[in-house]
DNA sequence: CGTCTTCCTGACCAATTGGTCAAACCTTTT
DNA sequence: AAAAGGTTTGACCAATTGGTCAGGAAGACG
């Protein structure tokens, strides 16, 4: 499945400190925004060097954009029809605010590739996301028709999460410039979070 | 004020041509994925001639930013202490997702340039924006002193919303890739956004 | 019609950038 | 130690790109 696989310990070592490199410089500038010198000298190598690793400058991006959808889909893989749903859709708004978090520069990266037309990752969002996402909405439509979550559309319910989480992520320096450097912005973001869908999700 | 106001109808029409085209360009690629022939060509121009009416690219860009500020933040302007704290906040909400729709190339140039850091708008981040905003937080921090709206932090209030209706625009690719191509997407939202912070803000 | 100003363009330039390549440099193996 | 295979780089290339410039075309105006 993996061709890629590194076999050496110099080649796992320089295919990660480039995976690395191009994460920070990616999710800063975007695709067309970086240059191979950018993350050949955030990485300590040569652009030849590079290229030496990696075919070409797409194939960079490719494999840090699938690299990272596992852990991007984790959390919704993680909802589950067993436990209560508004403590179980709250507790998946946790996950992703705190992924925004710990990932700021995986949710930037991405940000990048949607704002701009999603060129690379369009079949994954057609294919395997719609599946997932719509497999959960079956799951969420199964617990409002049994009365254990108020009425909402599925599919608008994760969007807003998405929106909402990855928003301290991708529009940080807008909320830091709005907030100051609070250091309690995501744990104020949190309990702000809860309120809202927990408002909106409990049964009346 | 405006040095830069066109004169002639030929300059009238020409530079509004330019961001027209830029707003298109820029939108969809980026700053730094946007070329002046790719411009120039969708304004039905040739390159020297964009750079008759522009000094630079950068100078088109920040044209097209400042110019739409005012767009942009109009609908927060609006919110008013006078009638229901509820409704007013959900006619925010109504409007901002109203120029979601409207205006979807707006918002993904602003997207575009706030992820990858704001390096042309800071200053009016850290500036007008934030007075704004600030304002605004007082006049809602008042209206949950008086008992006529839930007890929200204003700020968070306020990104939430921002980012659940920009997501529209900005992710378009994403929502219509797992929607489909439904013409009532942006009904839907309009219905479950009004559940979700009628919900969230109607004290009890 | 003639002049003055505005508008427009082909040709050009320097810098940047993705990518190539032959040769050199290590390591490992035999 | 020598062959063999993996690793690294300086030099180079072609294409792209933001921007310039001299001069020509087209209006505006007397």
């Amino acid at each position: 499945m993996d061709g890629k696989a590194p076999r050496t310990r110099i080649q796992e070592k320089n295919t990660a400190a480039i995976l690395e490199a191009a994460l920070e410089v990616f999710s800063q500038a975007g695709f067309r925004g970086s240059t191979l010198d950018q993350i050949a000298k955030t990485a300590g190598l040569s652009k030849p060097n590079l290229l030496y690793y990696f075919p070409s400058k797409e194939a960079i991006h490719v494999a840090l954009l699938s690299g990272m959808l596992d852990l991007w889909l984790g959390p919704l893989r993680a909802v589950e029809a067993s436990g209560d749903p508004v403590e179980t859709i709250l507790g998946y708004v946790q996950s992703k605010l705190q992924m925004a978090r710990e990932f700021p520069r995986e949710s930037r990266l991405f940000a990048n590739e949607i704002v701009q037309g999603a060129p690379r990752v369009l079949g994954i969002i057609e294919g395997p996301l719609k599946e997932l996402v719509d497999e959960k909405a079956v799951l969420i439509r199964g617990w409002i028709a049994a009365g254990r979550l108020a009425p909402v559309d599925p599919h608008h319910l994760i969007f807003s999460i998405w929106a909402t989480t990855q928003h301290y992520a991708d529009f940080d320096v807008q909320v830091q410039g709005i907030l100051g450097p609070s250091e309690a912005r995501f744990d104020d973001a949190a309990a702000f979070l809860d309120h809202l869908y927990r408002s909106a999700l409990t049964p009346r």
